[in-house]
DNA sequence: ATAGGGTTAG
């Protein structure tokens, strides 16, 4: 007896020896009838295919059951989520067995944290809190409580446990990285080779590289994974597809390292990919290069014929998101509606982000509208469509309707919403709201929403005030959305202050020094205006280039603004020579107080006719865009500028059609002489 | 029989 307790002890159980004597009572040692056996092995081929009802039929049939029986059908349930089910049957089982550990093990599986507590309660009181496979569960338990970020009751039965074994381990690996602990999860996998002296497997390296990805700091996190690597290398586990597409969204996330993302990919055998990896792939391209993501998808249906599933789908509507190509969203929508893929969350609120990104505000509502259950993030995104395309009153109406907890995000669609259509009361009624009735702690995004709001107000020493009472440094956002209020009020002395500091923040970008040099070419004062101009050819800062982009025939055409580039210049600038006359005839004054630096007054005006969205404009009027379609859309990489918004503003009504122009901010709706952001942006 | 790779807002 002792040499069998020595063995079997550190296995299964770490604490109490009555425990153990408990397990090693006679009940064991009598074989079940072959026909129990065989029943048994039924119910659990049906059960972990997932075929409940007949496992729990044939289980209602059977004349004679032992605690296998009870336990099998309990974990299939389990593995499905059906807590009630499992409740049931634990309960009905306690009349005619002593659940195993297995059967409590199983049952927490299932459990949210409040029946979780129940049983762990439970299993205290019969000392079966103290078996390793029912401490492993505990854990998991514990890491599900959403609250309870530290992780501290999921630690206290890690830290209690005698022995621990790799599941323990790989437990705790994946509760970290649940809670965006990545670093943390590394060093309890040190700990678990050194300390414990365990081996790892493929689970601790799949969860150990996800949990890096979500939750840890990019130098670090990217050290963690280089090691991670190496690590799967040496046992060969890097030949394994799940390793080898967690090390790809790793590097995705991380280093945004698109090359070495694809090169993970090469190295997989052509045999072993499989779809999950080929996701992986896809949304590592999906921010950088989305035209990239189309190319992998034909090539996953040409190459491997893989039918898309609604992973796959959600990928690539952020795809269409970010190129800003409607008719590629609602093409996609189509293939998505064709293969059955309906209230599925995610997709839907892709979906709704897609539209709103390629300029549909009402394609987005009506998907919206139409999904059985929206979580925040379904929300947000309507609410953040409706900020973006100027309709504050539609985002605060829908507020009102919000059937979840709001967060952080929702407050920033809102706060964006308010200062897009200069609702600075609402919007500061909001910020209070957020704090006082949310307890949402205000940050970076909705500090810089609040500047942003005031400053275009000509609040500005409002806007001052709470820059210098944030209880976090100001960034590049901040100083820039205080800078825009400058300009527009004409502050110049502000104006320097958050120049300099943007100057600082970030040397690289042109924008503090584009708009300071555009506030003092406005001013008139064209000597500060061409030191600007200097200073920034010293520094080596480059104006980013303007650039526009429109959909025509089945193509996205770019244009530069000047234009020179484009092969039809000729045939655009005599077009645009054309529309331009008539439009001075309806009002059209050239304003060149958008035009940067000192130049004479008419190169100013050419200079402004060449901006970008001016060329897509008449390109896409060139080319039919007269006739077949109502709506023209013009992507644009900067802001728009004054004498642009107005000439979309004039066109819109001569040419009697819809202009959507999108900016780096929002989306203008040009329509009738009138756009949507009332010339407010 | 407990753990186990890819989706959605910004």
């Amino acid at each position: 007896m002792n040499i069998a307790l020595k063995s079997v002890a550190p296995k299964n159980c770490y604490t109490t020896s009555q425990a153990i004597r408990r397990y090693m009572q006679p009940h064991t040692i009598s074989q079940p009838p072959p026909d129990l056996v065989a029943a048994n092995n039924a119910i659990n081929a049906h059960a972990k295919r997932g075929d409940l009802h007949v496992a729990h039929q044939l289980f209602a049939e059977m004349p004679h059951r032992n605690i296998y029986s009870w336990t099998i059908l309990i974990s299939g349930y389990a593995q499905r989520g059906k807590m009630e089910h499992c409740f049931r049957l634990f309960s009905q089982m306690l009349s005619h067995h002593r659940p195993n550990e297995f059967a409590y093990a199983s049952l927490l599986s299932v459990c949210d944290h409040c029946h979780g507590l129940q049983v762990h309660g439970l299993a205290f009181k019969t000392g079966f809190d103290a078996w390793i496979y029912v401490a492993n569960a505990l854990i998991a338990l514990y890491w599900k409580n959403i609250r309870c970020s530290a992780g501290v009751e999921a630690w206290r039965v890690f830290e209690g446990m005698n022995f621990r074994n790799l599941v323990t381990y790989n437990s705790m690996i994946k509760g970290l990285g649940m809670h965006h602990r990545g670093h943390e999860a590394m060093v309890l996998f040190v700990r678990m080779l050194c300390d414990d002296g365990l081996e790892f497997d493929r689970t601790t390296l799949l969860t150990l590289i996800s949990s890096l990805s979500v939750g840890s700091e990019n130098d670090m996190g990217l050290k963690c994974c280089l090691q991670l690597q190496s690590t799967s290398i040496k046992t060969a586990l890097n030949l394994d597809v799940g390793v080898a597409t967690s090390l790809i969204k790793c590097y995705s996330t991380l280093s945004g390292d698109v090359g070495a993302c694809r090169k993970l990919f090469l190295e997989t055998s052509v045999v072993d990919r499989d779809i999950v990896m080929w996701t992986g792939v896809m949304a590592a391209s999906v921010e950088r290069d989305p035209a990239q993501v189309v190319v992998l998808f034909n090539q996953m249906r040409w190459e491997d014929d893989f039918y898309p599933d609604c992973y796959v789908f959600t990928v690539l509507l952020k795809a269409c998101a970010n190129l800003v190509t409607e008719s590629a969203a609602a093409a996609v929508h189509g293939q998505v509606v064709r293969a059955g893929f309906l209230n599925v969350l995610e997709l839907d609120n892709a979906l709704i982000h897609a539209y709103s990104r390629c300029g549909s505000v009402d394609n987005a509502e009506r998907v919206f509208h139409d999904m059985s259950s929206r979580d925040v993030v379904s929300w947000n995104s309507m609410l953040k469509a409706y900020a973006v395309h100027g309709k504050a009153e539609t985002a605060l109406d829908l507020f009102a309707q919000m059937d979840v907890a709001p967060d952080d995000a929702t407050f920033v669609a809102l706060l964006t919403s308010c200062s897009h259509a200069g609702m600075v009361k609402e919007g500061i009624e909001m910020f209070d709201t957020m704090r006082e009735r949310y307890g949402i702690a205000p940050q970076l995004d909705h500090y810089a929403c609040m500047v942003d709001i005031l400053g275009r107000f000509g609040r500005l020493s409002e806007a001052e005030n709470i820059i210098r009472n944030m209880p976090m440094q100001p960034d590049c956002v901040i100083w820039s959305a205080f800078l825009g209020g400058c300009r527009k009020h004409g502050e110049t002395e502000a104006a320097e202050l958050a120049s300099q500091k943007l100057q600082e923040l970030d040397p690289d970008n042109s924008l503090g020094y584009v708009m300071i040099s555009n506030i003092y070419c406005s001013a008139n004062s064209f000597g500060e205006g061409g030191l600007i101009r200097k200073k920034m050819d010293k520094a080596g800062v480059r104006k980013e280039p303007g650039l526009s982009w429109t959909e025509v025939g089945h193509g996205l055409h770019e244009f530069a603004s000047g234009g020179q580039r484009h092969p039809q210049i000729k045939e655009i600038g005599s077009y645009l020579d054309g529309l331009l006359r008539q439009l001075k005839e309806i009002g059209y004054v050239p304003d060149t107080s958008s035009v940067l630096f000192d130049v004479e007054e008419e190169h100013k005006e050419e200079q402004l006719y060449l901006h970008s969205e001016k060329l897509a404009l008449v390109y896409s009027l060139m080319n039919g865009g007269d006739s077949s379609c109502r709506v023209i859309k013009i992507i644009k990489n900067i802001r728009i500028c004054l004498d642009c918004h107005n000439f979309m503003k004039l066109a819109s009504k001569l040419l009697g059609k819809s202009i959507v122009v999108r900016d780096t901010n929002r989306f203008h709706h040009f329509r009738d002489g009138a756009c949507s952001c009332n010339d407010y942006w």
